[in-house]
This record gives structure tokens, sequence and C-alpha cells, in this order.
DNA sequence: CTGAAAGCGCTTACAG
DNA sequence: CTGAAAGCGCTTACAG
């Protein structure tokens, strides 16, 4: 008679839920078999199945996976880190690598990094909570702290959307500083002599300003009017950043945009002053919005490809979890795109 | 001496992990001390706390929320269901939702529900194992299915993007059959005879198509020219779409797209056969993309306010989860907004 | 203000 | 092919 009429001392929180042993009873086998169906459905009787999957459907039992994840320290979660996904290139790339995950049996935790308020370390930790069995990142450019944190864990980590010879573990994306670069050459091939640049002030189009201004320093050229644009990006912001250019220096003749948005608003407002782009005025945007050549014609710009870089890392961290071994460094590169020459 | 000597059932697969009785032992604490140094710190004895934040720093402890939310019954994790993110005016909606549901200590999940080879109880399955505590839905057309198994569960629900008399739970949108008949209406007074349409075929926008076509009828006018476009909304496929509108139905002289991308496109087509737009065509979209105005000044559209939706969704689960019981369904509204008067 | 015991719902490793 | 026991890392409810 020892204890027997002891209230339990916890009151169950949520009586409704099917469990896995609820299952069990109900098909008349162990809770490890009903585990089975889900996990190893190959190792069990195709009958002993059947009863498992009908007993399953009658009662509506959706498996716990904070339990699941818990005991078998697989929390089927990838995390992925973005900026933004907002008017953003990102979010091609967070959609596709959603699509691919999940289709691998993944599911994807959100993680917006643009807050002004909070520091990437704070991030990572909510993360980090949730066990993720990998993480997207975006850009190369972390702190030494996160990039320790995340090598020490051992869970596949991919950056994205930059380019670097020590990734902290893999990498798909392109080199910003070659982009500018390039974009230097096409100017100075047509001619500038007085080149601008229009720019957010994030890390990724400052590696661009860099390959840009470098590129124009090495043909002599050692001056590029500057102007640096407050997030977001926007035509409004271009049109207010082409008046500023040409309140200041008057003589440009070719502008490199941070965006598609920002050239869009640099050659409306070119327009309206009766500049002729790209005669007297070359613009080149970056990334290659779709209606953005429909609008201006005279643009030039730059294409990366945000859903091969998501795909591409989606496919690096689903390898992994299958047991390959490979550090993968793709180079997704990037394609300029003229549609005028002059 | 019994069993003194035999080993663990099982070996433990993350032996680098720290954990609470880690952090416990180091701060010469109880675990249960721990946990409330996260959860309710104003308990612990001011000195007690601080030996346990020290302890938590050194080690570098983060609580396993797998764990926390299996013992709690309390995940801390919101899903996000909507269509697609990649150049959608939902990634606006849950990038403000995810940064306020982040603020409020909660993490988001995200659905994507716009594959073609899974179905929407699928993706549930796959959200539902996860146990979030609130969801948000895109769009009141959900299977019966689904509606149930949600209001079975007991978890608040936002639906956004439409309205609805009889939403799952709560609710915060706007009408597209309401915007489609007063689109409508403007084209009426504007002495619109023959209206088109070219149009996305998702449920939302044949809402906008319903109140568009049935206040034509009311007002006399029964035929309306239409032109379904499969996905994904283009400038391109705007073209296309005013090109076999003509082909079949010379006479138009208003189209109403369900995107400002394909007003763009049928702008762009009409300026190029030399029809004035909006003399000969008046043309609205829906979106109110912040560059289609310069783009294309004649062009009308339908502003609706994604971040406004995003950021209700969000304090209507937050209340919900922090104890009220109202059940809000709000009306966002929308704007036309007409550029030229003409 | 703090802690010992029990429990959350799964999966693992082993045995048969 | 199937199952009994133990364990995953937390939190709850109670007691003091």
């Amino acid at each position: 008679m020892i204890a027997s009429d002891s209230k339990p001392r916890r009151e169950r929180k949520t009586p409704k839920t099917i469990r896995i042993t609820d299952v069990a009873a109900s098909a008349g086998v162990s809770p490890i078999t009903v585990s089975r169906a889900f996990n190893a459905p190959q190792t069990l009787a195709p009958d002993t199945l059947a009863r498992v999957r009908r007993a399953i459907a009658e009662l509506g039992y959706v498996p716990n996976r904070l339990a699941g994840g818990l005991s078998s320290a697989r929390s089927k979660l990838i995390a992925a880190i973005v900026p933004t996904i907002a008017h953003s290139l990102f979010s091609e790339t967070v959609q596709v690598f959603s699509d691919t995950m999940s289709r691998a049996g993944y599911q994807v935790l959100l993680g917006l990094s643009d807050y002004e308020d909070e520091n990437e370390d704070q991030l990572l930790d909510a993360i980090l909570s949730r066990r993720p069995e990998g993480v997207l990142l975006t850009g190369v450019a972390h702190t030494d702290s996160l990039r320790e944190r995340l090598r020490k864990i051992g869970i596949p980590i991919v950056e994205t959307w930059d380019m670097t010879d020590d990734p902290i573990d893999m990498l798909t994306g392109f080199s910003h500083d070659a982009i500018g670069a390039m974009v230097a050459r096409r100017f100075i091939a047509r001619g500038v002599k007085h080149p601008a640049l229009v720019s957010a002030n994030d890390q990724r189009a400052l590696a661009r300003r860099r390959g840009f201004v470098e590129t124009f320093e090495r043909h002599g050229i050692a001056h590029v009017a500057e102007i640096l644009m407050p997030p977001p990006s926007s035509v409004a912001s271009g049109k207010l950043g082409l008046a500023h250019l040409l309140d200041q220096y008057a003589t440009i003749d070719a502008v490199f945009c941070s965006s598609d948005l920002l050239a869009l608003g640099i050659t409306s407002e070119a327009r309206k002053r009766g500049i002729d782009v790209p005669k007297q005025l070359a613009v080149c945007g970056f990334g290659d919005l779709e209606f953005a050549a429909d609008t201006s014609p005279a643009l030039t710009t730059v294409r990366v490809d945000g859903k091969r870089i998501g795909a591409t890392a989606a496919q690096c961290l689903i390898e992994r979890l299958n047991g390959a071994t490979e550090r993968a460094i793709v180079d997704v590169g990037f394609e300029l795109i003229e549609r005028e020459t002059v």
C-alpha cells in the first residue's frame, strides 16, 4: 500500500496530445516499433508497418520532434542567417535553400541579423539553443567570437554571398572585389575619366567599392567621387544620390551603384536633367532586377545567381549531413550585363 | 557490488556539450537554480544569480531548448507559413513578423507552402511536429482538414492577407473582393467600356477578379476580357499578356493586373505599340512596388501594407500568448494610388 | 531563496 | 523482426 494513492507530482499539461505510446497501444506494438515506422520503416514486417500506419492515421499522431531531437541529438533543423529578406536578393536564396532542405527532411529556422539593437552573438545564442544540424550564413565578415564558436560546435556551416580563402567551413558565393574591378575595367574601356560611386555601406558593397577604386588607381585615376547612402536602397535615394554627386563633382561621367534600385534612381534623375545615359553618364547597377532592364535599357548591371547560391548551400550541407567529408568552396561567379554598346 | 562495473547502455553522443548540470556544479548550485537564472532571475538572490551567470559565461553554456521545450511544453517557436518569399510582397510581412516575434523571445520556423509536390497537410505535419506555440497563415482558403486540425490543437492562429467572417482564430488582412470592386468603380468613373483582366490564378487574385467582374456586371457591362498568367508574374509575362489580349479583344480600354510587375509589362508593351496609357488604355496594378511609380507614372495601383500585417499578426499572437483572450480581426485596408488624373 | 525527485516524449543500444 | 530498460537535458510542483 505504499504511495499507491499519491497523486502524480506533475499534472499532464496537454492531456489531449497523442503520444507514441497511444499509437503503440492502439496498434498492439511497442513504442519502438512506432518510432521505426517513421525512422526505419524498411526494418518492420510489412503487416506490422501497415497496422502501425493505420493507427497513426486514425489517431492523427504527429511525433514530437522536440522529444525526438533531444533523444537522438538530431534536431533536423537548419538555421539560415541573413541580414534581411524584405526587398532583397537574399529572399531568393532563402527560398531555394528552404525548398531544398525541406525536401531532404530538414526545416529552416530563420535568423534575421539586421537588427541594430541585437548583436550577432545574441542571435547565435538563440539559434544554437535550438541545436541546428547546420547553418547558412550570409557573408564572410563575422566576429572572431562567432567564427570560433561555430567551429568548436563542429556542425557544418556554409557561408554565402561572398568569397574568402579562409571560410569557417564551407562557402558558396562570389568575389565582390572582383565585381568592382570588372566594372572599373569596363568603364575604363569606355573612356571613363571621372568615375563615381553611389553605395550602401554594408560589408559586401564596400568590397565592390574597394575593387572598383583600386582598379581605377592602377589606371592612373586616383580620385573616385563617392556617396554612401543609408539603407534601404531605393529609387528615391538613387535620385538624391545623383543630385548630391553633381552638386559636388560636376564632371563625373560614370556611376557604379550598389544596387539596381539606386541605379534606376540615377538614370531617372539623369533623364530629368537632360543627361544622356550612357553617352554622357555611364551607369552600372548590381543585382540584375528583372524589371530594371525594361525600365532603363541603357543600364549596365551585374547579375549574380542567388538561387544557385541557395541550392548549392543546401546541397553542401545535405552531403555533409549524409557523411561526406569534403569541405566545398564554390564560386558561382557573376556576369556583367551590358544592354547597350556605346 | 551489483552492476557497479556495468558500462552505460548508451554512449554519450556529444560529450563536449555543456549541460545545465555542468554549470550547476561550477557555480556550486543545483540545476534548478541555473534554470531560474534564465527563466526567473528575479527569484534568485543577487549574489547567487551573479555566481551562476559567471559560470554560464565561463563555460559558454547555451541551454538546450529541445529539452526545455519538451519539459515545459513551451517551444518558444512560431511558424510562419507563406506561399513564397522570393520577389514577394510576403517577404516584408515575414520580415516584420520575425523581427517582432524575436524581440518577444520567440523564433520563427519558416514554412513555404508553394511547392507543387507537397500538400498543405504534409507541410502542417512537419510544422506541428515542432510544437509551435502559434502559427501565421497566408490567406483564408485552407482545407477543412487543416482548419479543423489547427482549431483542435488550440494554439493561437493568425490568418493574413485576406478577409473573412469566419477565421480559424484571428485575422489581419484586407478584402481582395473589395479591391476588385474599387478598381472597377474607378474604371467606370473614367468611362471604361471594355475592361480586361490579366491575372495570376492564385486564390487572392481570383477574389479581386470576382469583385472586379461583379461590379462591372452591376453596371451593365457583362463581359470582361480575361487572361490568366502562369506564375511567376513578371514584366515579361505582362507584355505577353497584353499581346494576347489585343489579339483576341482589340477594343479593350482598361486592364486590371494582379501585380505591378504585370502592369509594368503591359504599359511597356502598350508604349511600344503606340497605345497611350492611360488615355487609350487605363492600367491598374497591385502592390505599389516602389519603383513602379518612377517607371510608369501613368500607372494606377493598389497599395497594401504588408509590414503592418506582419506587425499586427505578431502582436495578436504575443498578446494571446501572454494570456489575452480577445480574438482580433483587423482590417488594415488598402489604398488606390492614382498618379495621373485623366 | 533553494533543492531532490519525477517527468516531458521520444530513441539508443542491446538482446533475443 | 520486435521489445524492455535506460537516457537525452531540461522544468514542474512541491517542500522547506
